[in-house]
DNA sequence: TATGAATGAGTATTCATTCAT
DNA sequence: AATGAATGAATACTCATTCAT
């Protein structure tokens, strides 16, 4: 019963990312609750039996969507800083040059941070996988700061962990703002491209208003 | 035939603000959909039919609770700034006094915050009108912002709307991981007071990582 | 606590007789269950309790109406035909009045016919009431017939009861279509008077298709 | 993978079938309002969920019943009269064919009929979708009167319109009679046949009570 | 693998009726 | 007599999930 075949095996593979690809979009645009298994299967074009061949249920589509974002994210902000020291100079570049990445990932994955960013109210299983999701990422930077405090390229007299707090929120804050449009309208992050919101991120990391 | 005024007109008041209560307590904690109105009802010791005598719909408490928090809010920044030029330290101090008296805002209306930072996926309309109050108080900040650029008191040179986008990005981070620690548990934010939280927040929107 | 002045009371009947009226008309154009108490009170400009202490329920004040009604109309017919012999025009003229009769009570009180034929779907009690009253009438028709047989003034052939059958559905069918014209628009009874619909209708009673 | 065809259709065909019929026979006898849902399925043997698998709605049903019954209805009177002049002997001959024929459907059909010609008090669409029903009978008879008086076999003075008036409300009246003995018991239409009734009725409709 | 018919617990809302004042 | 707040049973409809093919 259990296909052996390499056709069958991705043709199975292709309609449960579809699945899956349609769910997050639901999901990220309408909410948990109100999407609708019918609704994703009918984008899917396929039974409402199909979707519980591929899910045990709905709340395991949403919880497997936000694991695979993660390790997708997390991916990403891996191969992070890695700076050696350094001038200040460097420093700001590197974290523009993260911030990048971030915000080009975020970009090309809209929906699935509009979940992770909107935290929408689903199930409490759900809401704590989103959690783990941002604490990593936060952890992330954290361990960036401190290693940059360490190589006294920060002052030693900051809070590390505020100022991760800090960076994390101006991060989210951005993204949110700059691809989602329907939720804050008209705001400045709006025209941007990822490299001018990144320098500019990292300008305001760094200086904060009074900077250069 | 009319009721002597205070009395009645409190009893009744009184009911329908306890109903508005838990609604706010159980959407912030549970979010839109889950909560029932039965919910809401049983706690309140209340039949059923008692919450339509005062609200027409479920949507319709969601929306006042929002309405109502909207003006409260926007009230306590209202209040901002009003600096008249003086020093860069003086700008500092009045920042941090806005933050201080925000966050304690926010600390005595958890729930509130709650509700309108954690963009609940309720209906468009609710959504509306979060987006909407959220926009206001980003607003707020921008013209605090251009009254400073305009008396020389920050570089004309930064786009000041990107900068409100981030102070907003800041102070929401901020608020919620200070109050709601099931979000992100064990966060920087957590053991402080709210003059705590503003004094380094302002910090930071001034000088950034690098400041003094 | 029992009023005992004449105003007090005539007052209280004419309350009385608005809410009765009110919902007369509301059963007859929507129906009993859609008609809601509110629906009454609220035409009537007064509390929801109140109806109560007037009605015992919904179904008390339908059930009085109807009974209200069966007298009126059993009014009407009693002072029907009187027909002592006579030429075959007498009986012919003598059923036009008394049909004449009937079209100007109906005309006079449109809700009430409405509610007599319509068989609105209520509780059996109800549908049983209205059903007593259509009963009644035929009835009276069938003494009218029995007696024009035993004076010889119709044929000793025909089955007078299905003879009063026939009558009553002629009646009923022409008083639907004539005043609810929402019921059949467009039919052939809409503009006529009164007396021109007893008049053909007698007509069509004794002669048929093929009268004069 | 498509069903073969005759089995699964009529099977399918056979629950949606079945679900109508009972909810026309309480329909007929409680009334729409009165019917609820859990009245329909619990008698079918299914459960609530099912009942909206094949009907979007209560209304929906109503509606399908109602116009299912109108093309039935009108099929039947379709085939009638055709009488190409000849004597009026012939012309009460065709009648009363007719009226047997429609006699005998609303015999087979007595819920339907009780549908249509109670006109219960459902939405303002149904009740609509019935008189229209009522109205395209009407119509049937009038063309019929209309081709009678070109054929020279009615009398031209005659008001067609009024005189198909007629002939529905005896028909309505007759048929109620007959087979909703709980609507006016004791009638003197109760223990005929179809046949006797449409000799009977036919001869009234064209000579009256003083007819031979 | 895939279908789609069937399920039934769950939910917002309505409305006749009651009752303290 | 009159009010209007409060009740709670009742009901149409939804939707995640199951299951026989």
């Amino acid at each position: 019963m259990i296909p052996n075949s390499d056709r069958d095996d991705s043709y199975s593979n292709e309609r449960r990312r579809h699945l899956m690809e349609i769910a997050l979009k639901r999901f990220a645009k309408d909410g948990y609750h109100p999407t609708k298994i019918s609704d994703i299967v009918g984008e899917a074009g396929v039974a409402q039996g199909t979707f519980y061949w591929y899910f045990k249920s709905k709340e395991a589509v949403a919880l497997e969507i936000v694991e695979d974002g993660r390790n997708q994210l997390l991916d990403v902000i891996a191969q992070g800083y890695r700076q050696d020291s350094g001038t200040v100079q460097d420093m700001v570049q590197a974290s523009e040059t993260l911030l990048c990445r971030l915000f080009l990932f975020a970009e090309a994955n809209r929906h699935l941070m509009e979940l992770l960013l909107g935290s929408m109210a689903a199930s409490d299983t759900i809401r704590q996988a989103i959690g783990e999701t941002r604490i990593a990422m936060e952890n992330a930077f954290l361990l960036n700061i401190e290693r940059a405090i360490e190589l006294g390229m920060l002052p030693a007299t900051i809070d590390a962990k505020l100022r991760s707090a800090f960076l994390m929120s101006l991060i989210e804050g951005v993204i949110s703002r700059w691809l989602f449009a329907t939720m804050l309208p008209g705001n400045g992050t709006q025209a941007k491209t990822a490299q001018q919101l990144a320098s500019e991120t990292a300008r305001f990391e760094f200086f904060g208003l009074l900077g250069i």
